[in-house]
DNA sequence: ATAGGGTTAG
């Protein structure tokens, strides 16, 4: 033992030294020299350097030389354990201090065992502590009030939460946070945003902690102005903004449709991190501009932060948009090489992505491979095959999952059904579209009822799509009658068909598709009266056509190509190209559908519209610049009208190609004459 | 001595 005089310098020496994580087991050793750690509080201060170090095992060693731990070590180790993510650990430490009894747990052992489950969310663990320290007469005490709080709400029991928390004789700033983000959690944003106006009405001031709460909710609810004025309330108040709250307000930006202003924040951060990083690439490629997604992973690394899991889903997303295999490949790699653990986001998102650039086969591989799989998995799967026009394989696949412990949602349904109206499988669709209602107990939405009634109605039964319609609990919109009236136009059902038409110009739609598909039932009624009514007021409503595009890529590089496009470099290449290719079509057959074009012009003008659609233009260049075999793909926002369909055909048959077409509904695969989709689309 | 509330993704 040092003499007593000595004790003050040893404790202030070994408290200082014992910040720097290379001088632990220094300190360690000049403590059992000294016997200092003999004193009450020094094993706690020794385990918790250590535990703050990530050094468990030496936190242990030390922990199990005590004879006799006090409540301050237990605390120590198990505070530890939870810092090293390891909240099994602290459970079982938890239940190890119990039974060894010995010591009596105070408030912050509950707190940490309960923040354990927490993070594990294991509300019987939950319920245990809490019926102990409720025993122990805790149930008073703010911090394991909050906790518990905190536990029912991540779990889903906002009910028990709201109980905790009005039961709680004092509420701290904490608590109400804790209460507001469980609001949150559970999909009250409304909620979150009026218990902080409670918490105000209270007195209580807040923080930057509770606005990342408040900013969510906002996030949420797109509601740009309400996450505005907390901004401003934040500036006014000079509050500190860390990377978490602007992170948020990124987010908050992003959501509500703000890419500027979510841009602005950005630029604005002092201190980037890999989570802002990565929310502003998600802000991107959520509103569909994957070319700066992509571009900001790339400077993300410029800046020497290497891409995390959520920004490579995020990529992959923008790559699904666009149709970038190569890159969306060469990120999988990246997965792999990196080790990341390919969880069910990140599966999910290489799922999608391989799916929506065409390789329905690497999809399956991936998510056979997956360790387990939920039920967003499950569906994109399922909603693979549906775009690839797979009817029997969703369902296969559907009837696999049915076997699992996991229960078919809407979304389920919505694939399953849309696989089966762009497969044309009827009697599976009525089958299901009912066992739906009946069996699961879910009521069928609007996209249900438009891929039921789209399938009917293609097949001809035109009348049952129609029956189907009057049993609507739900008003039906645009896109069910549109169904229907494609239906009537194939189908010749003229007399339904103008009915149809008439209820659609009701519905005053935004479309300008919709009033050509409109104006051409009733040209084929050869109701002329109502065609010319139409163009007027297609003219006086000064309604712009959605630009139809498509993408290719080449290189790395994507062309964008509208209809009638000469802007590009190449373009007299590509004209070139196509008159050639429709001289040899029209020898084995191909005959121009002018009928779909709806301007009065000349048959000859019309002939040419057709030729320089975009997916066309997008296919001729492919085939001047890749090398014979190679497969083409074709991006397009718009839908493949049948025209180029026919064409495509018998251009993948002159060429000797695969093209494929992904257009705003499906894939359409062509090989040697023939689609994958046997038009039926 | 230690402890409760916060950011991004399919």
């Amino acid at each position: 033992m040092p003499p007593a005089v000595c004790q003050p310098k040893w404790a202030r020496f070994v408290c200082s030294v014992i910040e720097d994580s290379r001088a632990i087991p220094q300190a360690h050793a000049l403590m059992i020299l000294t016997g200092f750690l003999a004193r009450p509080n020094s094993p706690g201060r020794l385990i918790a350097a250590y535990g703050r170090s990530g050094n468990l095992a030496a936190a242990r060693v030390v922990f199990d030389a005590l004879p006799q731990p006090t409540i301050s070590s237990w605390n120590a180790l198990i505070i530890a354990h939870l810092r090293n993510d390891s909240p099994v650990d602290v459970l079982h430490l938890y239940r190890r201090m119990i039974s060894e009894g010995g010591v009596r747990p105070d408030s912050s052992t509950f707190t940490i065992a309960l923040k354990a489950c927490t993070q594990l969310s294991d509300l019987d663990a939950g319920e245990q502590i809490r019926s102990h320290a409720y025993d122990l007469g805790f149930q008073n005490d703010v911090f394991v009030s909050s906790s518990l709080l905190n536990l029912y709400a991540k779990c889903g029991k906002l009910i028990e939460a709201v109980e905790v928390f009005e039961r709680m004789p004092r509420r701290d700033l904490v608590s109400w946070t804790t209460m507001i983000t469980g609001f949150y959690s559970a999909g009250k944003s409304i909620e979150a945003i009026d218990s902080y106006r409670k918490m105000r009405a209270e007195g209580v001031e807040g923080d930057e902690i509770v606005m990342v709460g408040l900013l969510q909710a906002c996030a949420a609810m797109e509601d740009v102005r309400t996450g505005a004025s907390i901004h401003g309330h934040m500036i006014r108040l000079d509050m500190r903004m860390d990377v978490v709250v602007e992170t948020s307000l990124i987010d908050m930006y992003a959501k509500s449709g703000y890419l500027s202003l979510a841009n602005v924040v950005f630029e604005r951060m002092r201190n980037k991190n890999v989570v802002s990083w990565s929310s502003l690439i998600s802000a991107y490629a959520q509103n569909g501009f994957a070319n700066e997604a992509l571009l900001m992973l790339v400077r993300m690394q410029d800046f020497g932060f290497l891409p995390d899991s959520v920004a490579l889903v995020s990529a992959l997303l923008a790559c699904s948009q666009i149709g970038f295999l190569k890159l969306g490949k060469s990120l999988h790699g990246f997965v792999v090489r990196r080790k990341l653990k390919v969880g069910m986001i990140l599966g999910t998102a290489v799922i999608d992505m391989y799916s929506k650039c065409g390789s329905l086969l690497s999809a399956r591989a991936i998510f056979d491979r997956l360790s387990s799989r939920d039920l967003i998995a499950w569906n994109a799967m399922i909603a693979c095959y549906g775009i690839h026009g797979n009817g029997k394989q969703a369902l296969s696949l559907f009837l696999e999952m049915k076997e699992t412990e996991l229960k078919p949602d809407d979304a389920t349904f919505a694939s399953l059904m849309s696989a089966f109206s762009h497969s044309g499988l009827v009697n599976e669709g009525r089958r299901w579209f009912n066992c739906m209602k009946i069996d699961f107990g879910l009521e069928p939405g609007e996209k249900h009822y438009a891929c039921m009634v789209d399938l009917l109605a293609r097949a001809g039964h035109v009348e049952e799509a129609f029956d189907l319609i009057q049993t609507m609990k739900i008003k039906p919109g645009i896109a069910i009658w549109v169904a229907l009236l494609s239906g009537c136009h194939i189908h010749k059902k003229l007399e339904l068909g103008e009915y149809v038409a008439e209820n659609i110009l009701k519905l005053n739609p935004h479309d300008l598709g919709v009033y050509s598909l409109v104006s051409n039932m009733y040209a084929s009624a050869r109701n002329w009266n109502k065609v010319q009514e139409i163009r007027r007021m297609m003219k006086m409503m000064g309604m712009k056509k959605t630009p139809g595009y498509s993408l290719v890529e080449l290189d790395g590089k994507f062309h964008a190509f509208l209809a009638e496009d000469n802007s590009h470099p190449e373009y007299l290449q590509i004209m070139a190209m196509l008159e050639r290719l429709e001289c040899e079509m029209r020898k084995i057959g191909y005959i121009p559908k002018i009928e779909l074009v709806l301007h009065d012009l000349q048959d000859d003008v019309k002939e040419r519209m057709l030729l320089c659609h975009s997916e066309r233009l997008a296919i001729a260049f492919g085939l001047l610049n890749t090398g014979a075999g190679m497969r083409i793909l074709v991006i397009k926002n718009l839908r493949v009208c049948e025209d180029c369909h026919d064409a495509i055909k018998l251009i993948s048959r002159i060429t000797n190609r695969e093209i494929v077409v992904r257009d705003a509904k499906r894939f359409h695969h062509f090989n040697d004459g023939a689609c994958s989709c046997g038009d039926y689309w």
